[in-house]
RNA sequence: GUCCAAGUAGCUCAGCUGGAUAGAGCAACGCCCUUCUAAGGCGUUGGUCGGGGGUUCGAAUCCCUCCUUGGACGCCA
């Protein structure tokens, strides 16, 4: 039950000759302070109009806006106040939440159409950075909203396992690295010896040019390259699945960017037929002068591949397979420019599907206001990250709920859903500079809490034995109303995620609720006294069907018992 | 230099697309567990919303300008 529109119609309806829909829809707010009203419509634009003070037009207006719907309806200033009648709306809001369970806020938006998401795609033979935590995580919840939305999300893996880091590592592995070393620890080797080959590339100019040489050659097929490349490869996948394994997501398709070697050929001949290509210093590059874009450069000048060669070739190759209705992009804010010009070449071969690619950026995850470098082994673990996350949880279980049954799933669960919400609690605009003190906060706004929350709510259930509601739901306090408000905004909630691609909207959401519930628990004795105890066991029920639904679309779990 | 983000409490951030006294969490301090899980609740302290102009009945929110920070800008991804 939309709450808004319910008070927006009645107000259109009372005063149809004075204001339009589409004005009182824009007038109709939420009071700040909740003592003022459930919602307000301000006077102030027509004053002019009627050469008269807001208050008394607000004062006047309150006349007409009376209805059984409310409570009362009264002027406050230049506002009209509306007070909603508490019960009817309670009992209807709880029923319809507990009909429809975890399909409550279901929206049908997508039509079953697919939406392909680049997601996650961490770089072979390095470890998994926080950077690519973030598009793991915001990738995943972006396609459970879509998904939530009707949509059909198909998150691709875009592998970083092509592009001339691997000319490098196969020059670094060749001159000095050790098979034994690579075998006992892959990726922390392999990290190893590229660092190395930043650092010495710094005085040995000759490195470089050797490292782009044998990428030259693995993109001409050579049987060596070709070994050794595989062989990182798979080395690295096995570390990502546990990683994968841990969060609980798993990419649909797993491409990564060496599946589109032999697909770009097509895309070149698609520019060079099309007469936007041109030569310059030897290199391919096209002009986007008219989409006030620089150059792009399609293809080096030795004629090897460029990340924008195979990310063309990508969208190509995702469009005709997937037939998509948006094509996201879960990455970095950093690669903006990337994404436009990607658009723009594509627009400018004349795919008008090029508008339905969306690049969804995020911020860097910074270490004392800089970036992480993979070049220079600045670099955080994911695995010591969650693997910390999760040892905290355990020490919060043994401390305060030793009798707990199924412990190490449960501090998984906890420990993963710290990092997870971590992630997702802000815009995802924001940068996130790195503190692991931070990161594994269990208090005040964070994933614990929320699962605290929906884990106190459940036990109560299952003392109280409660089934379903069969008595008459009777609330009317103003400490109910508050979540009542909160499950009822749900469904709007998933419309504006699903709109700005932003989990965090659901994030805040889930905390809100949290809060309302919280504050809820401190004042109402939920067990004691008798006399509607079913209703408040109702609303208790509504309010767990919420949070883990919420915290299922962060890609969080949420545990009856911790 | 050009372009793109961002600047709100000591710290991390909200602020529903212009409305009533700018809100949370953390940190600090003070209360609340013989009664449903204290990973909690209640309260106190803390803000010239980066500066300056402008539009408006009304601006943290829109426009201009300057300052600060971060990022991106042809052979990395």
């Amino acid at each position: 039950m939309d709450l808004r529109q319910l008070v927006v119609s009645h107000v259109h309806a009372k005063l149809a000759d004075q204001y339009s829909l589409e004005q009182v829809q824009s007038l109709v707010e939420i009071p700040k302070v909740s003592e003022h009203g459930d919602f307000a419509f301000p006077c102030f634009s027509f004053a002019k109009e009627y050469k008269k003070a807001p208050a008394i037009i607000a004062e006047e207006i309150a006349l007409k806006l009376q209805g059984e719907q409310f409570e009362k309806v009264v002027s406050f200033g230049p506002y009209v106040n509306f007070f909603l009648k508490k019960e009817p709306i309670a009992r209807q809001v709880i029923q319809t939440v507990l009909e429809q369970g975890s399909h409550y806020g279901d929206l049908k938006l997508g039509n079953g159409r697919n939406v392909t998401i680049d997601w996650s795609s961490p770089n072979i033979a390095k470890p998994f950075s926080l950077g690519h935590l973030r598009s793991t995580v915001i990738g995943n919840s972006i396609g459970l909203i879509l998904e939530k939305c009707d949509f059909v999300p198909l998150r691709v893996n875009h592998l970083g396992d092509w592009g001339t880091q691997f000319g490098k590592l196969i020059v670094a592995y060749k001159a000095w690295g050790s098979e034994e070393k690579v075998l006992a620890n892959p990726i922390e080797e392999l990290l190893k010896l590229y660092v190395d080959f930043h650092e010495r590339a710094e005085t040995n100019k000759d490195l470089e040019q050797q490292g782009r040489d044998w990428f030259k050659k693995l993109e001409d097929g050579d049987e060596e390259a070709t070994r050794l490349w595989k062989w990182f490869r798979d080395e690295s996948l096995k570390q990502f699945n546990k990683i994968y394994d841990l969060l609980g997501m798993q990419a649909e398709y797993t491409h990564g960017e060496s599946f589109y070697n032999d697909k770009m050929p097509e895309i070149i001949d698609l520019l060079e037929n099309s007469g936007i290509l041109e030569l310059d210093k030897g290199a391919k590059v096209v002009r986007l002068d008219e989409f006030d874009l620089p150059v792009c450069l399609i293809t080096k000048s030795d004629g090897a591949s460029l990340y924008i060669t195979r990310d063309l070739a990508t969208a190509l190759f995702r469009h005709r397979t997937f037939d998509f209705t948006k094509s996201v992009y879960a990455v970095g804010n950093e690669q903006s420019l990337h994404f436009k010009q990607l658009k723009a070449v594509l627009k400018k071969l004349g795919f008008e599907w090029s508008d339905l690619m969306i690049h969804t950026p995020f911020g860097m995850v910074r270490q004392g206001g800089k970036k992480l470098s993979t070049r220079k082994g600045k670099i955080v673990l994911l695995e010591e990250v969650l693997s910390e996350s999760i040892k905290m949880a355990e020490n919060a279980i043994s401390e305060k709920n030793p009798s707990l049954a199924n412990k190490e799933q449960v501090a998984r669960q906890v420990g993963v859903g710290a990092v997870i919400f971590h992630d997702l609690r802000h815009d995802r605009m924001n940068d996130i500079d790195f503190d692991l003190e931070n990161m594994l906060k269990a208090e005040g706004e964070t994933g614990p809490y929320v699962q605290y929350t929906n884990a106190r709510a459940n036990k109560i259930l299952r003392d109280a034995q409660f089934k379903e509601a069969d008595a008459p739901i009777l609330l009317n306090d103003a400490w109910s109303f508050e979540i009542i408000k909160l499950l009822a905004d749900f469904p709007r909630i998933i419309e504006r995620a699903s709109d700005k691609l932003e989990p965090s909207v659901v994030s805040k959401y889930v905390i809100d609720l949290a809060q309302s519930f919280n504050s809820y628990y401190g004042h109402v004795r939920i067990l004691e006294d008798n006399t509607d105890k079913e209703s408040r066991l109702a609303l208790l029920k509504a309010t767990t069907i919420v949070l883990n639904e919420g915290l299922r679309l962060l890609g969080i779990e949420a545990p009856e018992e911790m």
